[in-house]
DNA sequence: CCGTTTCTCGAACGTCGTTCTATCCTCGAA
DNA sequence: TTCGAGGATAGAACGACGTTCGAGAAACGG
């Protein structure tokens, strides 16, 4: 009962835990000194996966799309697990793993031709971001069947559209691409702006 | 005891709300539904002191540099309310202001020479980023004295220069900027880096 | 066989959001 | 003046959560 940190992958709440190992309440502190100390642990084995994952990813040529891919990925890590995102909201001290997926991001900034001041802002602005997008993605109702989904996506446009279209010009240009949008998409779409500002900084030094 | 929403600043909890006001607990409950009624008006109260600065910002001459001081705005006043950026983030339906605020970020973006799908993803970039960054810079102790947390980050600090130099580049390069990071600086730097990805998609289009 | 350490369980506590009911206050009608 | 209706308030009670605690079972060396 070690090293099973998630079975049912990290139940939200610790009852749930505990009756779904079939034990009691208790039983999970004797392990763990806390909520804290136990997402700590799922969130280091989640990143453990994600540091072989960067190992691949780091072998490639351009900077740039590698930053894209191991953005992807701790994207895909986080929308996988509704916990993980809301936790490295808050989280401050990082853990082992936590550290080398940062470190991950920091090395393909080095091969970049930026001030150190510059690579720091940089990957603090590309983790901000993917963590952010992440977690406002992980949040809202799970599981919904994609057609109740696209019914709740068709009202909302809905009431979009009601605006006043000379008061809100904006809102009613983008009805559309919001009616059809898909998450994973819009989310690369931001990150290659951010990336692409990166890319700016680096070409313009010297 | 209409208008009054927030009387101490949304204190965080319902029963110290209702404390403060020297009522019992069902007397909110009289006025809003629930807490997400409450946060919401308390949302679009906040937001509406955000549509006038705003308004105010919208009639500079470059649309890169309002954007730039819309999501300056929105991020101080996420900062300086520890609930809103909470409440934000898994706020899907959006209450008036809030649409005003987000149409004010899209109108900007519709005086650039982009797609309609662009000026989505774009206006989606920018907000997520802002309102992510302003959700983790709002977790985290409050009201903790700038010593201490000057001692709390050169502990930090500490721990990150104890890692392998060979192993950690990047973090031993960035040590000594993570150590004198000021939060809006680097929220600032990561929203510049957005907007000129944002900028280079509109100078190369056509 | 005992004693200690390791491990398990569930009762109990405090806090939170929420619901429910009893009560008070205020008017206009009779 | 009395009465009742409805606006408004207060607080007890509930369930869920994270956490603490102590009583015990299991394992194991002496």
């Amino acid at each position: 009962m070690a090293i099973l940190d998630e079975s049912g992958e990290e139940a939200l709440t610790f009852r749930s835990l505990a009756a779904r190992l079939g034990g009691g309440v208790g039983s999970v502190y004797w392990y763990v000194s806390g909520k804290d100390e136990l997402l700590d642990r799922a969130t280091d084995l989640v990143m453990g996966e994600l540091v072989v994952q960067a190992d691949r990813i780091a072998t490639g040529p351009n900077p740039i799309a590698n930053l894209r891919a191991l953005g992807l990925a701790l994207f895909e890590a986080m929308t996988a697990r509704r916990w993980l995102a809301a936790y490295l909201m808050r989280s401050v001290d990082m853990q082992p793993n936590s550290m080398r997926v940062y470190e991950h991001f920091g090395q393909q900034v080095q091969r970049l031709d930026l001030t150190s001041r510059q690579r720091f802002h940089a990957v603090s602005a590309i983790v901000s971001y993917v963590v952010g997008v992440g977690s406002e993605m992980s949040q809202g109702p799970t599981g919904v069947p994609d057609d109740e989904r696209a019914a709740m996506m068709a009202e909302y446009v809905a009431a979009w559209r009601a605006f006043d279209p000379a008061e809100y010009p904006f809102i009613h240009e983008v009805a559309d691409e919001f009616e059809h949008h898909q998450d994973t998409e819009q989310f690369l779409a931001g990150l290659d702006l951010l990336l692409a500002g990166v890319r700016l900084q680096h070409e313009s030094a010297g």
